[in-house]
DNA sequence: ATAATTAGTGTCAAATTAACATTTATTTTT
DNA sequence: AAAAATAAATGTTAATTTGACACTAATTAT
């Protein structure tokens, strides 16, 4: 087969990128690893992409090691393939990130791993180029949540507004308008309201509200400031 | 090195997904290939990793091949690995889509392929998985270009208002309304107005305009509608 | 000169946004 | 038990943007 002539071997890897919202600010899981090289550093949770499986499978197996949950949302974002990111061997990495509900991670698998929860804007060096990993993955999300309501998937089954708004914060760093984005929300129809009130966090309470799955399904949250904003049709 | 045990070598490999305008239609550049397996039919335009490159690197490498251009907008999307994505061999494929003005493109070197453009409404079928490929790029496209001005990467120095109406209509394959779409692109200030006239396409001529660079560098189009539209400030 | 063609500007009502004020439900303090 | 404190939820309004539509302008072909 002339075609794959003199084409060296490259190991390939997937590092999951693991946001988590614990109501006040975004968060990414990391674990100290207990191997070498760079034993004991923190890092993403990796693997490699095995034979016989696929990289989201591979991804996929890598997080439910790690936090015991499935049919979690997880997304491709960039490849790291620099020929010297790794000291010792040429190792080409796909990053995938996850959005986990944190009410649904338990750790109780992780036992195996010393993983932490880390704030986004204040986290541990990490080995290679894990940090530019992080840092890709969060442009990733914040385009993607421009577009689609995906922070959803961050949040567990019942939410209040007060939670969503303090969502969108954490992940474009910003503060706006809680009057005025409630509104917006509102009108989406993306939510509805339940009776329960959330009264953990407030006085007054906070009705919780679920999503409107219909709706959500693939929706389009922002328009294309050069297209009429009807598109597209839903 | 325990770390590196039975993890068995996986061929890497990039793919381009070459988009270009011809003021009507958005195209894509195919190849036929004059190689086996699938010596003759029309596929994209890829090559292996080499050891010693970065997967960004091999893409152009791949790109220039072809073209002969260089610095040109690329982007990477999606990683393509199912296991039987190819029949002879595990090759993992990351897609990388490039955006030509197609006035640079002049075909010289890739006398060496028979390289063609295709509407992307409408293109032969390809080998393997390089139809979903393209799908995704499109995808990528439409989504990046809602965010930022990208499109102008295919469009010349010089274009008129008219030329980028048709490119985002081709792009979002809707229609819409031109004088709108006029009055919202020149309040952008994305783009100043040349002396000259395009007399090519029309009688009454329309005036050329080039880029501002100063306002272009990665400009956000589009907002979040739960973000106030002053985010991101520039 | 006139028709044809497409570029480019103009109008205006309706919808949306941004900024700000008030009311409501509940708990804590006095 | 009344008052204060807290945070949620709803309300107000002017300014801006949008969508839908009409018109004028520049040029070429007839």
């Amino acid at each position: 087969m002339e075609y794959y002539r003199e084409d060296s071997a490259i190991l390939l890897a997937v590092d999951c990128i693991i946001f988590g919202f614990n109501g006040e600010s975004l968060q990414v899981l990391l674990i100290k690893r207990d191997f070498e090289p760079e034993r004991n550093k923190w890092s993403l949770m990796g693997g490699f992409v095995q034979p016989d499986e696929s990289p989201e499978l591979a991804a996929s197996r890598v997080l439910k090691k790690l936090t015991g949950l499935e049919n979690v949302y997880m997304e491709q974002c960039s490849v790291f393939g620099d020929p010297k990111r790794e000291p010792n061997s040429r190792v080409v990495s796909i990053c995938y990130f996850a959005l986990i509900d944190t009410q649904k991670y338990t750790h109780i698998l992780s036992e195996e791993y010393e993983a932490k929860w880390f704030p986004l804007q204040n986290y541990p060096t990490l080995i290679f180029d894990h940090d530019q990993m992080i840092a890709s993955a969060q442009h990733r999300l914040r385009m993607k949540a421009a577009l689609y309501p995906i922070l959803f998937e961050l949040l567990p089954e019942k939410f209040t507004i007060p939670q969503i708004a303090a969502l969108y914060e954490g992940v474009y760093n910003i503060e706006f308008d809680k009057r005025n984005f409630s509104r917006k929300l509102l009108s989406s129809d993306l939510i509805i309201k339940l009776d329960e009130k959330d009264k953990e966090n407030s006085k007054k309470g906070a009705f919780y509200f679920k999503l409107n799955t219909a709706i959500y399904k693939e929706k389009i949250m922002s328009f294309l400031r050069y297209l009429p904003s009807w598109f597209p049709e839903n």
